[in-house]
DNA sequence: GAGTGGGCATGACAAATGTCATGGATATCG
DNA sequence: CGATATCCATGACATTTGTCATGCCCACTC
């Protein structure tokens, strides 16, 4: 019997999927949670064969909770469910050095079948994602250019931007007109629009 | 016996809901599709008893198919089965005529019993949505100011904006200016934010 | 150690953006 | 009808934003 816990804030997912997944003979779900801190509380208590976790979620994100598990110690498989494939996202849980990345598109029975594949050793991450990473845009700014960026985001002015990280207004705008020359881009809806698309924000 | 077809392009939501709505002895889901162009052909066909439809799709909207279920006058009772309370999206399914409009922050069971009593002929609004209707923000903006404030959500400048507009510069500045004003904002960036919070554009 | 390249920071200047006052057209109300 | 209000449109002006040249510091290489 593999023993499951499912965290997933989206409710009718989250009944769906538990009742489903106990109907297998083999599958038994321990319990659900909807948000990350109730998740890893239950989680490092009840030692689950398989931990299923959300990524977007209150309080503490199902990458957290991977983290909190890896770092335990804990024999529990981890399997990151969630909506897109994001390239951050992927390569923190790799990092954490969870058992499965799968997306939620993918229809119940492929889950089911990957439960099975992962308790029994395998470590399997989407193909989309896998694929991505090669092609994936590198993200070419600088960390005190990713600073500016992320103040700007809000609409923060230069001033704002410049009070909050020690600037002079004018350092910031020179940052502003790097990032716009490395995404080739003229102004900062454009730039702000470009880091959105691809999740650096 | 109930019949339900279901469109839902998140493919483990869809197959999940698909698996358990069939167990009930009383429901039986004729069908599924990923797109909303998929889903009014299957519906408009085999029509079902109910049409549970996902907001968010490829090709069509659920919103989209549930105003052709209604203008074609199936028998069809339509739910809208949608993740967020946006008002905008809650109102053109009123104007649809749904009969039920239910949020994914509710368990199976619920879904079960709800769709139980739309086909008794109940109409079931997600109580957060009618709450929501009073004290929603109303969208101040003029057509015009809406055209300009549309043109400029993708970083286009304001010599852009005057162009496909056939403004003068002047003339879009001072729209925006206005729109600044009446958001309570200083500048492009907060206008946009603003708008696609409120999902206006 | 000299040379090279990259990141960090700045101020001067040019260009784009935001504000304001104004005028015409149209609709509403007493 | 006149008074009032709202929307549409514009140009003048002030402010903010974007670009560019420059300098410092650190790491790496020859």
């Amino acid at each position: 019997m593999i023993t499951i816990y499912l965290a997933e804030d989206q409710s009718l997912l989250a009944s769906a999927l538990a009742q489903l997944l106990d109907l297998e003979d083999d599958l038994h779900v321990l319990g659900t949670a909807a948000d990350g801190q109730q998740a890893w509380l239950d989680i490092s208590r009840e030692i689950p064969d398989i931990a299923i976790l959300d990524i977007e979620m209150p309080k503490a994100t199902g990458l957290d909770v991977a983290d909190w598990i890896h770092h335990a110690g804990l024999k529990t498989k981890v399997i990151i469910l969630t909506t897109f494939a994001q390239q951050a996202y992927f390569e923190r849980a790799i990092n954490a050095q969870v058992n499965g990345y799968l997306l939620k598109d993918l229809p119940s029975d492929d889950l089911v079948a990957d439960i099975r594949r992962i308790q029994g050793g395998a470590t399997i991450y989407s193909p989309e994602l896998v694929q991505n990473m090669v092609t994936a845009s590198k993200n070419p700014l600088t960390e005190r250019e990713m600073d500016v960026l992320k103040a700007a985001v809000d609409g923060a002015s230069t001033k704002e931007i410049a009070k909050t990280l020690y600037l002079s207004e004018g350092t910031v705008r020179n940052y502003l007109s790097a990032i716009f020359s490395k995404l080739a881009v003229h102004n900062r809806l454009e730039a702000v629009h470009f880091a959105q698309k691809n999740k650096w924000v």
